[in-house]
DNA sequence: AGCACGCCGACT
DNA sequence: GTCGGCGTGCTC
């Protein structure tokens, strides 16, 4: 029969359509699966999608592409279900997924996986329940002790899933017994959706609507409550605070419960008025941030910032990126504000990047100050509730204005007008593990791009790559060296420490110099940072008669002593065990502690200045989620006098009291085994010196070092960056260093010495035959030869930079590391490629 | 990556 | 015999 309403269906009902989907999976593949008729008129680019991945697995994917071509080879799986009413992800930030997976050598579904806050990404967990025909006294087969554990615990719990059956039994074996078990009818197993992000509530009430209306009826109501006075109180706290009858918006909106409470009313009695219908209880939607006011409208640029600005503008008429290189406390805050304002104005949205550590200080706080609740903060030691938070609030326009760490580039911006980078030189925004092992700033730089808006990169010390394409003319270049206010550099002082060993003057790691220097510092009643880049008490222990040095079981290393804890630690798998009461090859109990760490330079201090309040800022004492709060604010209120720590303390601290800077061991900078060493410890002793004097107050720098002869100190004393990167680039090129090639780094790893040196070498050979400008190295051992008992070798890539080039080589070594894995011998080979590697 | 299937050793 | 090890193949 023909059929009547045909033109009245949707055009596209009667359509095939597909969608390729990203899935958070390594697989270097979308997936096609079909769309129903229900969803065809909503999905699109960006939305999410439940589908079933494999036999059972249910996954939260992002379409990537709606199309009409049937996949060949395969029958789709329907799309299950559509999660949004409206793309989480939008078109352009898909076009800087497939970027950036095909810059850094890695899946789409990685890039996804780090993209997405897990709130985001739904999937199922199976779930197990008693079988609703199975009888206890009837089983109707044979039960061992174990099936019967598992039922009973079962019969006690509505549901549980696997991993509780997994801590209820010993070893793998749940997994047995949960098949069997269904296969004997006794139990149920379904999957189901772990919702992740819940949002926060508030408890309010408001005045029943029935009482709204006239004074008369409010009246009467006071006159029931005669005698009852907690209620009558309650009732009185309300009207106060709202206005029924002015406006009755305001009792729309209602009061915090807490609110009246906080004012000394019972909990109880206001429930009584809920029950007898005097008030209403409602709950509504709020934002675990706290609103914070604009308390700074105005702030003026001195005359250098201001011409900052003006030369910024000027090279944003040409030029998509510029370099600021600013000294410490010149004052790039007020340039970065003044634009971010300009930009705001203009509608678009703005992205600052900060190294985590100088996200918890005052330059947050200031901004916070200034834009208010426009201004997003999004931290990586935020809760998954809090990320997806940040995450709705730039897709639906609370925030046009983020501030955060390198994961913030992922964020759903549409229309980026201006990305700043602070610290650009810093090499925490490179990620190392897992993938994608992207750099926050070259990504920045590509979003930016993308989204046609500026990037403008702050630092004292710039990164060689960022300096090299200020010098060609790629970047716009401004430079600010005054300080804020004509504050003076601090002075610098080089102290010997072979020298003073010779004198015997050197105390417990501490030179004359250094010591004097502190003394002084505390009988000033100011504060002294030391910088020591090492954690834990020392390097290692050793055995004083045999020269045995505890190692790792699983690594390739020796343990790390720390005192504290009593115990030996891995810095590279987590291992962990107690400090050995006698040495385990020659049993005897002379062991020793060799080198030097935080703690240890801690304790030395205790002993040298026992009268100073010392306190300790490393990985480990900052481990939780205010862990550096607590220890900055604990030092700005003064209640410390010496601060000791690694790099954290090198950015992001701004006290005034701080007078005296001293660095430990400079050698340990400067003599890693490195391209990059020269560059990280100029970066990274100016860094930790800057935080010496503020203001009015010149500050002291004091730099232990073995080789006081080193050209380096010179130039950074005199803070003559220029010349030191002349002279460190003329050796880069010699030796074919970024920034003259584009380097690449593949770990090979496998639990075999030998599998995981034969797969390296095998790669190593298909490399070169790559028709392409480069240089193949190694494969070597890699420094640690042994991780979490994987056998790591390193090639190492040294490859044009022209972008065809890259483009060419990084597909033809993605497609030889396939061919590579194909070979059933490498099947559990590793491969890592790391591309810019630091 | 996970997960299922299948083929082999060491215990009742 | 069977329980449980992990090598191998696959995921739209």
């Amino acid at each position: 029969m023909e059929d009547l309403f045909a033109d009245q269906y949707p055009a596209t009902a009667s359509k095939n359509l597909f969608a390729d989907i990203i899935l958070p999976v390594p697989i270097p593949r979308w997936f096609t699966y079909s769309v129903g008729p229900d969803i065809q008129d909503h999905i699109g680019i960006g939305y999410r999608v439940m589908v079933q991945f494999g036999k059972k697995k249910i996954l939260t994917g992002i379409v990537a592409k709606v199309h009409q071509k049937a996949p060949e080879v395969y029958q789709a799986k329907p799309i299950l279900d559509l999660l949004d009413d409206f793309p989480v992800v939008n078109a352009l930030q898909i076009k800087f997924w497939s970027w950036m997976a095909s810059y850094y050598c890695c899946h789409m579904g990685e890039v996804m996986n780090a993209a997405l806050p897990s709130g985001l990404k739904l999937s199922t967990e199976s779930r197990v329940q008693l079988h609703p025909d199975f009888d206890f006294d009837n089983p109707g087969f044979p039960m061992d002790e174990r099936e019967l554990l598992l039922l009973e615990t079962l019969g006690k719990n509505e549901e549980m899933n696997v991993e509780q059956f997994d801590q209820l039994l010993p070893g793998k074996t749940s997994h047995k017994i949960i098949k069997s078990l269904l296969g004997k009818g006794a139990i149920l197993v379904y999957e189901s959706v772990k919702e992740k992000y819940s949002p926060k509530t508030e408890q309010r009430v408001r005045l029943a609507s029935k009482y709204t209306g006239e004074d008369s009826l409010l009246q009467s109501l006071f006159e029931a409550l005669k005698g009852k006075e907690k209620q009558e109180a309650v009732l009185l706290k309300y009207l106060q605070q709202v206005d029924v009858f002015r406006d009755s918006g305001k009792n729309t909106e209602g009061l915090p419960k807490k609110v009246l409470t906080d004012q000394g009313c019972s909990a109880s009695s206001i429930d009584t008025l809920i029950k007898k219908g005097v008030l209403d209880a409602f709950k509504v939607l709020i934002s675990r941030f706290d609103s914070v006011p604009m308390t700074e409208r105005e702030f003026t640029l001195s005359p250098p910032q201001a011409a900052a600005l003006e030369d910024i503008h000027r090279h944003f008429e040409e030029k998509n990126t510029v370099l600021l290189q600013g000294i410490t406390g010149s004052g790039k805050t007020e340039i970065y504000a003044q634009l971010i304002r300009e930009v705001l104005q203009s509608g678009s949205q703005v992205l600052m990047l900060l190294p985590e550590i100088a996200l918890t200080t005052h330059l947050v706080n200031r901004m916070q100050q200034i834009f208010g609740d426009k201004m997003g903060v999004f931290h990586s030691k935020y809760s998954d509730n809090e990320r997806v938070e940040v995450w709705q609030g730039v897709l639906k326009g609370r925030y046009n204005f983020i501030i955060g760490v390198r994961s913030s580039v992922f964020l759903p911006f549409d229309s980026l007008g201006l990305v700043i980078v602070d610290e650009e030189h810093e090499s925490s925004y490179k990620q190392y593990d897992p993938a994608p092992r992207f750099h926050a700033r070259d990504a920045a730089i590509m979003l930016s791009w993308m989204h046609q808006a500026k990037t403008l990169l702050g630092t004292a010390t710039p990164a060689f790559e960022s300096y090299f394409n200020a010098q060609n003319g790629k970047y716009g270049f401004v430079k600010l060296d005054q300080r804020y206010g004509n504050a003076e550099l601090p002075h610098f002082r080089l102290a010997d420490i072979l020298q003073d060993k010779k004198k015997n003057l050197l105390k417990l790691d501490f030179t004359r110099l250094m010591r004097e220097k502190i003394q002084e510092t505390l009988n000033r009643q100011e504060q002294v940072l030391i910088f020591q880049n090492r954690r834990g008490y020392a390097p290692y222990l050793s055995c004083d008669e045999c020269g045995w040095i505890p190692q790792c079981e699983h690594c390739d290393v020796s343990l790390t002593y720390h005192q504290y804890q009593e115990e030996l630690r891995c810095h590279y798998c987590g291992f962990k065990e107690k400090v050995p009461v006698s040495c385990q090859a020659c049993g005897s109990q002379k062991i020793t502690t060799i080198g030097t760490g935080t703690e240890r330079i801690e304790e030395s201090l205790s002993l040298l200045f026992p009268e100073a309040r010392i306190a300790r800022m490393d990985l480990d004492t900052t481990r939780s989620k205010y862990g550096y709060q607590r220890i900055l604010d604990n030092f700005g209120a003064g209640n410390v006098d010496i601060l000791v720590g690694t790099q954290m303390i090198t950015k992001g601290l701004d006290f005034d009291k701080v007078s005296l800077v001293g660095i430990v061991d400079a050698d340990r900078i400067l003599f890693y085994p490195d391209f990059r060493a020269g560059e990280r410890a100029f970066q990274q002793i100016t860094q930790v010196a800057g935080r010496a004097g503020r203001r009015d107050k010149i500050g002291e720098v004091i730099i232990q070092t073995r080789r006081p002869d080193q050209l380096i100190f010179k130039q950074i004393i005199s803070g003559d960056y220029a010349d030191f990167y002349r002279l460190e680039m003329a050796e880069r090129k010699q030796f074919f260093y970024p920034p003259f090639v584009k380097n690449i780094k593949i770990v090979v790893k496998h639990k075999d010495f030998k599998t995981s040196e034969i797969a390296a070498k095998k790669l190593k050979n298909l490399l070169t035959d790559i028709p392409a400008k480069k240089i193949v190295l190694g494969p070597e051992k890699s420094i640690i030869g042994k991780i979490k008992n994987l056998y790591l070798f390193e090639i190492w890539i040294k490859l044009d930079r022209s972008g065809n080039v890259q483009q060419f080589f990084k597909q033809q070594l993605m497609g030889r590391i396939a061919e590579l894995q194909a070979d059933k011998r490498f099947r559990a080979v590793r491969f890592l490629v790391d591309v810019d590697p630091y």
